[in-house]
DNA sequence: TAAGTTTATGCAAATCTTTGCAACTACGAA
DNA sequence: TTCGTAGTTGCAAAGATTTGCATAAACTTA
């Protein structure tokens, strides 16, 4: 089965409506390497479906969040990327508020304190949407010896 | 000492020069009630200093995370907002991305974490601005009993 | 206290994101 | 297969946030 076929499936499983929109989209951002922007993601989709607006890049994006298909990465300043989960490799992301950089980390950290939040809170995170700000390495041995 | 002359030794103390602009915006955020969009912080900032900019508003904002002195929420959807930082009580958020309503998790909680992340990763956590997303009690049933 | 350096501010414009509404389309039911 | 309904889309406009640049103000040093 072709890869958008796939993703079209899993879309119309968890009771989305499954638009040419959508499927194209969400093979768009499933091609690119990295996390993509917004704007990306439309020019991207845009040569496959010209008349393709940003405000449904937008809608359809957000979309595929609630339904748990796509990793959002918010780095502070910039605008909001993003990329197809991988249930190979899930993770979430660190950002360096200094130098922007991106780390990852491995789902299994993070679902040990989503667990623990979810005991207390009876709240269910989505741990797949987490994004960390801090300082990496680097920018942070630059602060301590300045 | 008053209110906002402590916050300004603060801020002073942590390298940020002392302006009126931020005195004022960091007052209004302490004096208001929850967390305030930036619009909000502008409009109490302006009664007392009437020339101020809505740009300043957020690169001030912006400063203020940085110097560790207010926290952020970053609801899904929603313009961010803020409050100033409680060292009395020290918090992250959990929003639910269904009704938005805002949740509160100890920070002792949110800490432990943060450390097991730094030990992995060599990254510092800014643990205090952490917003974390997912479907709090009353909508995760909801949504198991359609 | 005055001068020099560095950082912050205001303004205007650009960029990013959301929203209201009418037209359209996917999909379950008949 | 056709119909009806509810969910989607495009468009245009509004709203939120960032940026470049010239001016102004804060802090450091003498």
């Amino acid at each position: 089965m072709s890869c958008g076929k796939r993703l079209a499936e899993q879309l119309h499983e968890r009771g989305y409506r499954v638009t040419a929109q959508r499927t194209i989209i969400l093979e768009t951002i499933a091609h690119m390497e990295d996390h993509i922007s917004a704007q990306q993601v439309y020019e991207g989709a845009r040569e496959r479906l010209p008349g393709l607006n940003l405000a449904t890049v937008y809608r359809t994006v957000e979309s595929l969040k609630g339904a748990g298909m796509i990793n959002m990465l918010s780095t502070g300043g910039e605008p909001m990327r993003f990329s197809l989960c991988d249930p190979e490799h899930p993770h979430s992301h660190l950002v360096c508020r200094e130098c922007g950089s991106i780390f990852e980390v491995e789902a299994e950290e993070i679902e040990a304190f989503a667990r623990r939040v979810e005991e207390i809170t009876s709240f269910r995170i989505d741990s797949v949407h987490l994004t960390l700000e801090g300082l990496c390495q680097i920018c942070k041995q630059k602060q301590a010896a300045p």
